[in-house]
DNA sequence: GCGCACAACGTAAACGTTTTCATGCAGCCT
DNA sequence: AGGCTGCATGAAAACGTTTACGTTGTGCGC
C-alpha cells in the first residue's frame, strides 16, 4: 500500500500518466514501455489505491447488500449467490447483514453512501417503500428482494411464492387430499402473505366447495408445534397440512409424533423453503424449494445491468420460480424412499423470469 | 451523493474546513456555527464521500473477510458474528466468500488492497503460511482463522478442536465405551487433523491399552455413510463411533439404520460441529458445539485491536473452546428425551481464550 | 525538403475530503 | 493602554488516481 503510482513512474522513468495508461491498458503507450512499466509495477508489488481511483472515476466496483439479522441457510446462500455473480462482473460485495429495524437499516444505508455503485436490499418489516423513499438517494441503482413495492425507482425481484404454493396444493389434491389445512407465517412478512394467498387461491380453484382450516404461526418451530396440536384438536382431522415454511412443518411433525399420528400414513405434511433439515427429519419432508443462490445471482445480474446501463431495467418486476420436491412426508407419489442419498428430481414449477416493464 | 462539502459550505456561508470540523466534532468551531452547519448538512442530505475521506485519512473503516466457497451454517454464522461485532467497532464488512483455490484467493486479496483497514482470513487448503507471506502486505492487520501458522505476522484464532474431541471421548469413556472408532476428515484440513490428534491423545490417555479403529472420511455425508458401512464390516463392532464432523455422523447413522443397527442401543454415535441438522435427525445427535458466531466476534475484536493499536497483539495465538452437547445418539446420560423443544445445557469444555504471546 | 498528421508521452487539473498553517479578532493581564 | 494569549475561521496543501490537453518527435506524403 505504501507504494504509489509515483514510485512506479520514477522507477520506470516515465510519468504517472503513462503508468496509469499502461496498467489500465487503454493504449497510447508503446508495447515496450508498457512491458517495462508492468514489470516495475509487479516488482514493486504496486496495487492502485482503490479510494483514490474511485474518487475520480466515480465507480467503486463495489455493491452493497443490506439485509436483516437473519441466520441460517437463506442468508448464506443468498450472499453466496450474490458474491459469486458479483465476481463475474468484477464487483465486490459490501455486506451489512445484521440490522434490526428501520433505524439500523437507515444508518447502514447512509454508511454505504459513496462506497457502493449499487445495492441489493432484502426487504424486511420496516424496510419498505416509504423507508426507501426517504433513505435511498435516487441515483443509486437498487434491486429489491422480496418486496411488495410494485414498481418504484428500483428493480424488484421476488420469489414466486404464489405459484409455488399453488403447485404444491395441486400435488396434494392430486393425491386425493381434500381437507388441507394451512399454517400461516407472520402477518407482516411478505413471503408469508403471498404463500397464504397462493394457498387460498389454489384451494378455491382446485378443491372447490371446501373452506380450508387456516391456523396462524410465525415461521418458528415452536409456533408450528402449537399449530400442529391445534389442528389435531379439532373434531375432524385434516388429511394434509401445508406449513408456510419448513421450520413450522418440523414443529408440526413433532406434534403429530407426540400424538401418535403417523406421517404420512395418517396425515400428509408439507413445508416451504427446502431448508437442509427438511431431508433429514423422519419422514423426509416434502416441500417447495426456492433456489436461493440463484435468487442472489439474478439480483446481482439485475444490479450489474442497472449500473452499466443507467435506467435500463429500473422499475421492473421479476419473479423467480420455485421447484416442488416430493419426499416422503406427503405420501403417495414415489412411495417410500429408503435411501436419501439418491438424487431427488424436483419438478420445476415456474422458473421463467417474467418481466413486467413499467414506468 | 452529488452534494459535496463545498455545497454545504456555500450554503452555510463558511469554509469547507469549518464544515469538516463541525461535522467531525473535533472542536475549533463555535456551537452556534456548528449548529447551523449541521442543519444545512441535514437539509441538503449531505453525506461525506467515503473514498475522498479515506484517501486522506488512510482509514477505510472497512475490514475484509476472505473465505473459501463454503455454504451452510458455518459461513453464515461466521459472517454474522463478524458483521455484528464490526458494527460495534464502527467498521464495515467487505466479503469475498467464494474463492476456489489459491489463485482466486490471491486475486481477492489483491482487490481488497487499499479498500480495507484489516482482514480476517479463514484458512483453507492452499491458503497457508507461504501463501500469506507472498500475498499479504506486511502492514495490513490480519487475523487468521483456523490456521496452523504458529505465530507469524498475523494473529491467529483457532477452535479448540483438540480439547473438544478430548472431552467428548472422556464422555464416551465415562459411559463405559472402550472400543471407540473414529472417522477422520480430509487430510489437508486443519480442523480435521486437530480433531484426529485430540482423539488419539484422548484414547491413549483415557482408554489405554486399546488401539482404536480409525477410518478415513472427507467431511461429506457420503464418506460418512461409507465409513459407517466399513466399521460394521469388521469382525468386532465398535461400541461407539466418533465422526470428525456432523455430516459424516449423519452418513454413519444412515448406514447403521440400513444395517438394522440401533443407535444408541447397539452403537453410540457422536459428531462434531453441532450443525442445525444434528438435533433433527433420529435419534438427535450428540456432538461438540463450536460457537461460530462467537468465533467471528472474537476475530473481529482481535482485528479491531490490531487496527487501533498497531502491533499490539499481532503474532498471538488464541483458541476458542467448544461445548459438548449430549443428546440421544450416545445413549446413557440423560436418557431418552422425547421433546426436543426443551433447552439443552451444553457443558462448556474450555472457553478461556488463552493468549500465547510471542514475537 | 518541407510541412503535416499522428502517436507517444508529460503536465496539470480535478475528484472531495482532512489538516496544517496563517490570519484576524477579542479579551485578559500587567 | 498595549501587548499577548487563545480561539474561531479561512486558505491551501495533501492524499493517489485518471484524464484532458499540450508538447515533442517521428514518419510520411507531396
Amino acid at each position: 500500500m505504501t507504494v504509489t503510482i509515483k514510485d512506479v513512474a520514477r522507477e520506470a522513468k516515465v510519468s504517472v500518466a503513462s503508468v496509469s495508461r499502461a496498467l489500465n491498458g487503454v493504449g497510447g503507450v508503446t508495447p515496450a514501455t508498457e512491458q517495462r512499466i508492468r514489470e516495475v509495477a509487479a516488482r514493486l508489488r504496486y496495487v492502485p489505491h482503490g479510494a483514490a481511483r474511485s474518487l475520480i472515476t466515480k465507480r467503486t466496483h463495489t455493491v452493497g447488500a443490506l439485509m436483516p439479522d437473519l441466520h441460517g441457510e437463506f442468508f448464506s446462500e443468498l450472499i453466496r449467490g450474490i458474491d459469486l455473480e458479483a465476481r463475474t462482473h468484477g464487483l465486490h460485495l459490501l455486506v451489512s447483514s445484521s440490522h434490526n429495524g428501520a433505524d439500523d437499516a437507515a444508518a447502514a444505508l447512509r454508511a454505504m453512501q459513496g462506497r457502493v455503485d449499487g445495492i441489493v436490499i432484502l426487504s424486511s418489516p420496516g424496510v419498505d417503500a416509504a423507508f426507501l423513499k426517504t433513505n435511498l438517494p435516487e441515483s443509486l441503482p437498487t434491486v429489491l428482494l422480496n418486496s411488495d413495492m410494485k414498481a418504484g425507482a428500483a428493480a424488484v425481484l421476488n420469489i414466486d411464492n404464489f405459484a409455488g404454493t399453488y403447485a404444491m396444493v395441486r400435488h396434494l389434491a392430486s393425491l386425493g387430499h381434500r381437507r388441507i389445512a394451512f399454517v400461516t407465517g407472520p402477518k407482516n412478512n411478505f413471503d408469508a402473505r403471498q404463500r397464504e394467498a397462493g394457498f387460498r387461491a389454489a384451494m378455491t380453484r382446485l378443491v372447490p366447495g371446501t373452506s380450508p382450516r387456516i391456523v396462524s404461526g410465525d415461521f418458528s418451530e415452536a409456533s408450528g408445534y402449537l399449530a400442529g396440536r391445534e389442528l389435531l384438536s379439532g373434531k375432524v382431522r385434516p388429511q394434509a397440512v401445508f406449513a408456510a415454511n419448513d421450520m413450522m412443518a418440523v414443529g408440526c411433525l413433532q406434534a403429530f409424533k407426540e400424538a401418535g399420528i403417523a406421517v404420512p400414513g395418517d396425515i400428509a405434511l408439507v413445508g416451504f423453503d427446502d431448508i437442509p433439515i427438511a431431508r433429514y427429519v423422519t419422514p423426509p419432508l416434502s416441500t417447495v424449494r426456492v433456489r436461493i443462490a440463484e435468487l442472489g445471482k439474478n439480483a446481482m445480474d439485475l444490479l450489474a445491468d442497472l449500473i452499466n446501463r443507467p435506467g435500463s431495467s429500473a422499475a421492473s418486476v421479476h419473479t423467480l420460480g420455485c421447484d416442488i420436491v416430493v419426499r416422503e412426508s406427503c405420501g403417495g407419489a414415489s412411495g417410500r424412499n429408503l435411501n436419501h442419498h439418491n438424487q431427488e428430481n424436483p419438478s420445476r414449477v415456474e422458473s421463467t423470469t417474467k418481466l413486467e416493464g413499467s414506468s
